[in-house]
DNA sequence: CAAAAACAAGAGCACCGCTCTTGCTTTGAC
DNA sequence: GTCAAAGCAAGAGCGGTGCTCTTGTTTTTG
């Protein structure tokens, strides 16, 4: 239902689009710290305090930025996952894989977007709800691959004993999302989703400087350890065909 | 040789040190992003254009308070672990999980300051080299454990193979810090080390709401999974003694 | 003792987020 | 069709920011 009542209605939609679109142009090239409402106001040719019409503060219009950038990783995400072809498409561990490089690729290419979610939170900011559904895109990813691998029958689950309060959560979760994993997998699976961006945050924050050159072999490396640890199979480097 | 020659010395050592403290306190209470010069200057009953004789600017400032917290979370971590006793101090995966612990109660009771070192960088800022000692503290301590581990034969070398570019950094690494480790040890160490951070930030900066409540139980368990990663042999729950 | 260096203070610049008031235009009910 | 109501852009303004420059004063040094 999304039906244009009038000129209105139409303007504002589109004048909306145009300062997220001036604002994302501004926090690629700045970063989020640097991002300015009088700024964006400036560039797009109106008063400062015509844009709070729009967005009743700044932080209204990071939050709308932060939902975009989630749902932009968790399409690279999803993307990188079904452009596989050949039997790839079918291995586990090669969606996995392909998952993590495609959030990679986008972290990347879109560095300030990336430290907007997944780094520093914004001061004074608290996550509105709108924000939880994006969040979970690209974990929910991961967990598809699992969920298929082991409805095939081709997970290795743990076989060390999970605490009661980790088993409670791990359930609760599985529940939550319908989805039939034992406790110990799933455990694992969210411990291998936060590690990811471990991963990413060290590269793209600079800690990997002056010790890790040869980054993506390096990525691809550490994805597969993670794939090994929730129980996808890993063939050998050149091992299957 | 810090020789104090005269009042103008000493009285500089301590504005200097009077400026750190009170800007921690702003950024234990606001955040990085709210630390305004002004509010310190304002805070100390001195004017703003005074500050800058001790620090040419703010960002000279954050990396003065990055430069602490990152010996702070390095001495949090070898504290942890060298507080160990019994038993427990001389098993690798203990040693392991102390460290782990440490860093991660530092962070939780000073999170304004782990956003600092491990968040998003600062926009225009680009790291000195006076940060790059402090900031590998935390990764030394943890090769510690995998070193002794290794030298005394408890170390579970990992069997995949290594591809050329990354073996290529794992050595020139081990080299750099003069440890003698495989390969491929040192690789999964350097994963590690990105990995328990991911875990830290996911935690503290909300990534876990409403998806891991049992905080603590949840991290012991992760952590543990690390340890196994790189080599270390992890107990089961109440098998050695 | 005088020159030089270090220093605190104040004024000021350009910017920021945000609020309030003033008019203009579009909308929708009568 | 008329006309009040609502939506909107613009401007002025508030208190805040980082930072620079100038003006005197104090301390150190040759």
């Amino acid at each position: 239902m999304t039906v244009i009542r009038g000129a209105r209605e139409r303007a504002r939609s589109e004048i909306t689009e145009a300062i997220k679109d001036e604002a994302r142009r501004q926090l690629a090239a700045e970063g989020a710290a640097k991002l300015s409402l009088r700024a964006v106001a400036r560039e797009l040719g109106m008063v400062s305090s015509a844009l709070y019409r729009y967005f009743p503060s700044r932080d209204d219009l990071l939050t709308a930025l932060i939902v975009d950038a989630y749902n932009a990783v968790g399409v690279a995400a999803e993307g990188a996952r079904d452009a596989l072809r050949g039997p790839d498409a079918e291995r586990p561990a090669a969606r996995w894989s392909a998952i993590c490089a495609g959030v990679r690729d986008w972290a990347l290419s879109h560095p300030h977007e990336y430290a907007l979610i997944y780094g520093s939170p914004v001061p004074g900011y608290r996550a509105p709800q709108a924000t939880t559904g994006p969040a979970a895109r690209v974990g929910l990813a991961l967990m598809g691959v699992v969920r298929d691998a082991y409805a095939a029958g081709a997970l290795k689950e743990p076989s060390e004993p999970l605490p009661d309060a980790v088993a409670g959560d791990a359930l609760a979760l599985g529940a939550e999302l319908g989805v039939e994993l034992p406790a110990a997998v799933l455990a694992r699976l969210v411990g291998a989703w936060a590690q990811l961006f471990g991963l990413l945050s060290f590269e793209l924050f600079g800690q990997f400087n002056q010790v890790v050159e040869a980054r993506t072999e390096f990525f691809e490396q550490a994805v597969a350890g993670l794939a090994r640890e929730v129980g996808l199979a890993v063939p050998r480097r050149g091992a299957a065909g």
